[in-house]
DNA sequence: TATAATTAACTAACCAGTTAATTAATTAGG
DNA sequence: CCTAATTAATTAACTGGTTAGTTAATTATA
């Protein structure tokens, strides 16, 4: 618990909320985070959690809202460098899972919301989800006209490859654990690191799409 | 609310607890699955769920491990008909795919573990989870020695099946809600069936491994 | 009669959210 | 340039409701 050493200021306060609701939202989900503890993590009095968010519920869309943004300003900004579907395709998944592995807030919060159908987060789930996927959707039609990319269906596409990040980053813990006291026979991918299993993934990825149906 | 109905039945009044906690974890998670709500559910006081399951982890534990065991029953009584890998990887996956798609609370409880990295339900996770992965990896060794599968990284591909199976069924209230306000350009595969979606998934997964490094 | 199943009533901790008072920074006026 | 008034940031203390878990008494069954 860090004391206080910022001055009065409003931008640093909410800032710092934001930035450890993040970890305690990510960590504990939204109905196990206290509001209590988020106070105390920050330093500062709860009653200003209040002040600058309304309600729980205010922190955690501005939280959701922050974090969505972050890795959707990301893949845009990256996507630029490239022109062919594939190059872009490619980006797509490296950013990703690069940005996952680094910030595992993200997986986290991603899966926990997807697994409640956006129970918490209903509206704003899907404005800002559907940017992402937008831009991947996009990505396969146009590889589709272009005749690089053939029997495509985003949805389950997209969900293949931000299921298998998401699961890869969320257990890695567990994984590291398991291979530990597990049999030399279970390889649960303990070791690999996230290039390698970007490097995989886009590769099965091509041969996917590579073929006409 | 159901009335009690049942004679006094120590089997009978466990099993309703188990099957309403499916229901309510499946639900809302396990910090928010309230034990006063549940003994509501079931008819029955409250005190009785602590009779039986000692407390709270102890009922999710028995939660987690008979949902797990079903399922794994399940897959390997179907498994069992098969011999060529290909098949068994078929078979994993239409059933996975089926029984996911009419008990919808088998991927929530699993995303919602697994985005903790096993929080809750540490140990026993793996114990039993191991043994689906311990399947699913065997088939494709298999596969790999006879030569019918190739470049194969089991714990990837098993999250790939995994992941993209959970994710379509937990959000598809979502994406059918998304469908009606949406516009078209943007297929979010609302009216697809778990068939198709499991033949799709099938087809990919075998240009995935039919080709040499 | 002994044992197992069930209940009502209780507790102590926790939690989101409020309130009214206090402190610090900003601005305006002389 | 100093000070008084205004505004913004911060706090301690509180509330009402909920929660997991307990206990001791009661009912049904074998």
């Amino acid at each position: 618990m860090p004391k206080k050493i910022h001055k009065r200021d409003a931008q640093v306060s909410k800032a710092l909320i934001i930035t450890n609701a993040i970890q305690l939202f990510s960590q504990k989900g939204y109905a196990s985070a206290s509001m209590d503890d988020l106070a105390k993590m920050c330093g500062l009095n709860k009653a200003m959690v209040f002040y600058y968010f309304k309600n729980k519920k205010g922190l955690y869309e501005a939280v959701m809202t922050q974090v969505l943004e972050e890795i959707q300003q990301k893949i845009l900004k990256e996507n630029e460098k490239y022109t062919k579907p594939i190059e872009e395709l490619e980006s797509f998944i490296r950013t990703y899972a690069k940005f996952a592995c680094s910030h595992p807030y993200l997986p986290a919060l991603l899966l926990k919301e997807l697994s409640d159908s956006g129970a918490v987060f209903p509206e704003m789930l899907f404005t800002s989800m559907r940017q992402l996927f937008a831009l991947f959707s996009d990505i396969l039609k146009r590889g589709e006209e272009k005749g690089c990319f053939h029997d495509t269906m985003p949805m389950i596409l997209y969900f293949m490859v931000l299921g298998t990040l998401n699961l890869i980053v969320t257990t890695k813990p567990l994984r590291e654990e398991a291979a530990q006291k597990e049999d030399i026979l279970l390889d649960t991918c303990a070791e690999c690191d996230i290039d390698q299993i970007a490097d995989y993934l886009i590769e099965k990825m091509k041969q996917m799409l590579k073929e006409k149906k």
